[in-house]
DNA sequence: CTGATAGTTGAAGTCAACTTCAAGTCAAGC
DNA sequence: GCTTGACTTGAAGTTGACTTCAACTATCAG
């Protein structure tokens, strides 16, 4: 293993957790930046490892990626971020939380006073009203994800 | 309008809130039926609207669509369902919500701890932990519905 | 009977976030 | 210098839940 404080591909995705084809896919996509060998291979700076946290963390917010890609936008350049920036782009997440959490909440809800009578009406039961949660949603939008209910398949 | 107690497609989908489109995709799923007219044209019967107020409640609580398929399954056929086999199917679905809701919250829990120190580091961080909640999703899936996070986008 | 409106089909497209593939190139320890 | 393992690329594939399209056909009010 090389003494350089660059990391390769392969040590910055063992390390992020993220696949090396995530990697590439986010440099694409604006998210990452990386020099390059003369052979043309990336080479990529420690601190990035921070910022695939603060990615990793968002997407399980919820984020999109695009999104993801805006907060990072709003990060000085010329300078490493600081700890107050990352607060700061984390800080709206709080009450993004929030409201899922109030949303499914509400769900629950409506779902215990439906349960007792079984009426799944789609005029008087809020539990199915095709206004709430999960209307409306874009084409292949999945509602929740994997790892939230793969648990109980 | 015709006076008959079925029902077509522009019916059941100006009630259901379901696109006509999204009705026979539903159809080739397995998750609903229609009988034909002598042209061809698909007709409902009535309680084919409490089944789609199943199939929406059950999006909401986050199943996919192969899982309804089977929830449906499971019902008796040669009769109509009762209230109860409504309610026995969705009986467990609150156990899934408490999941979900307690998975968010430890989530938001874990970010006001982590918001006062900007850390969001990979190992510390639980926050940003791969083996959280967004980890290990399939290709494809989205984490939250467009219409949870629309809102404030 | 006619014309407007609503319905039919299979195939292909969409979206997000990646993964997989094939065919080749680079880096480094011995 | 050579081998081995890691890396490179663009293009295409995956997943789920639909939507869109083009080219027709059916139904029904008048």
């Amino acid at each position: 293993m090389r003494t350089t404080d660059l990391l390769t591909v392969g040590e910055v995705a063992h390390r992020s957790g993220f696949a090396p084809s995530a990697l590439r896919f986010y440099e694409r996509q604006g998210l990452l930046h990386a020099t390059r060998t003369s052979g043309g291979q990336r080479r990529y700076q420690r601190n990035v490892l921070r910022r695939l946290a603060f990615i990793r963390a968002a997407r399980n917010v919820g984020l999109r990626l695009d999104e993801v890609a805006a907060a990072l936008a709003t990060l000085p350049d010329g300078r490493t971020p600081t700890k107050d920036d990352w607060s700061r782009l984390s800080r709206s997440w709080r009450h993004r939380l929030d409201d899922e959490i109030a949303a499914l909440t509400r769900l629950r809800d409506g779902l215990e006073s439906c349960i007792g009578c079984g009426c799944l009406s789609l005029r008087t039961c809020a539990f199915s009203n095709p206004d709430d949660i999960g209307a409306k949603r874009g084409p292949g939008a999945a509602f929740l994800p994997a790892a939230l209910t793969k648990d109980r398949g």
